[in-house]
DNA sequence: AGAATACTTCGATAAGGATCAAACCATGCG
DNA sequence: CGCATGGTTTGATCCTTATCGAAGTATTCT
């Protein structure tokens, strides 16, 4: 029998419906209050508090308290990967989903992944910059190429500014079966993106949807 | 509410104690037959078995029938991946470790593993056949050294008995942060200390306690 | 200050599920 | 065949935990 970390403890605090709802919503990367997390849940907010006591216990949420609101938010990347490792095998093995339907199909086109795109279009992102030799790929592990400063630099995106987390991560997408791209560089695209306003976030849902001349400009930046 | 793939179904399959410990020994790569997984998890056979059918009906094991055995192994890579996220997480945020008893400590010293011996004594008992270059290492990988099979025929064990289970494998000890040998030579070493009535098993524990002068044999024979 | 909002704690209830003993199938061996 | 071994099923018990109403705390608004 092997008592190393104890994963059953983990697992089991995102073994609730309740809690698992909770935290599939905290993976659109911004952080919500105990109310909004009550809805998501389909719980009383009672409920809901006893819930998110026992994920800051267990050490996957963060909590900022801004007066009488009390935003909680995803304790970090690992935990935010961890999630989408779920996902993705819920999604192998679980039953046939119901007919995709139109927001499904957005969401697998392009989507927030706790503060990244997802999606095929972040997926064919990756592809093309490993293609150019702007990233250096090996497995999991994404380093800079050489032209990617100057590369970035060109499009407002400082590659060296924060060195706290990994500037580029690997991070398996569960619609297509591929990598996209994680890490401060997969965030610093996400936020041009936005604020280019080449596409918008969709009100209640992960799904991200690009009008048709902010998809030109971002395959013309990212694909060309 | 959201309503994507059924996160909460996989994870509160993980998050029962004697499922998680069933699927970490499972990460070993090797599959193991129902019985096995009973030892691992520490519950009755019966117990064992309706955990294993809910997690084949769950998607996340497969099974390969042969004969009276039934080999239980992990579904793939995709759910391999997930533990190993899950794992990372709890390591991360629970490294505080319950204060290890009395019982604990006996533990810690030897113990058995399935059908081999684990503890501080087994890790030096590999670590001490290493140096003498009776087995040769390459990370998880162990295999026999030229002198292996004179060496353990003059102690009474024949390294090419059962040709079914691999004869050398290395197991991560929880106690100890390293490794121990496992496989059919492991349970041949197992055997012989228990046949020898060097040590004896305490009851109802993993546990294996050694006589003082069955001590002094064990160190003789297997650290000299 | 008083009222309203955001959230947590308490207490009681109810439901789910983990557990094992005993009985029940299935396969292999002599 | 008879017997042992490996696994599953059944049934009853017991413990955990999710749930919400009601009451309590904290912060902001007027």
């Amino acid at each position: 029998m092997r008592e190393g970390p104890d994963i059953a403890r983990i697992a089991s605090l995102i073994g609730d419906p309740a809690r698992a709802n909770m935290l599939s919503a905290l993976m659109g990367g911004t952080a919500l209050t105990a109310s909004e997390l009550a809805l998501e849940a389909g719980v009383s907010l009672p409920t809901a508090s006893s819930h998110l006591s026992k994920l800051m216990e267990g050490g996957l949420l963060t909590l900022a308290s801004q007066g009488r609101h009390r935003y909680y938010g995803l304790a970090g990347p690992q935990v935010a990967g961890m999630i989408e490792a779920i996902t993705g095998v819920a999604e192998a093995v679980g039953p046939k989903r119901v007919r995709p339907g139109p927001r499904d199909a957005a969401m697998r086109v392009a989507r927030v992944c706790y503060d990244h795109l997802a999606g095929e279009q972040a997926v064919a992102m990756l592809d093309r910059l490993v293609e150019k030799d702007i990233l250096l790929r090996n497995e999991n592990e994404i380093r800079l190429g050489p032209s990617a400063a100057s590369h970035f630099a060109a499009i407002g995106i400082d590659v060296d500014a924060k060195p706290r987390r990994p500037v580029c991560r690997a991070c398996l997408d569960w619609s297509v079966r591929r990598s996209h791209l994680a890490g401060t560089l997969g965030a610093a695209i996400l936020d041009k993106i936005l604020a280019e306003k080449w596409a918008r976030r969709e009100k209640d849902s992960r799904a991200v949807v690009f009008s048709p001349p902010g998809k030109q400009a971002f395959e013309r930046v990212f694909l060309g």
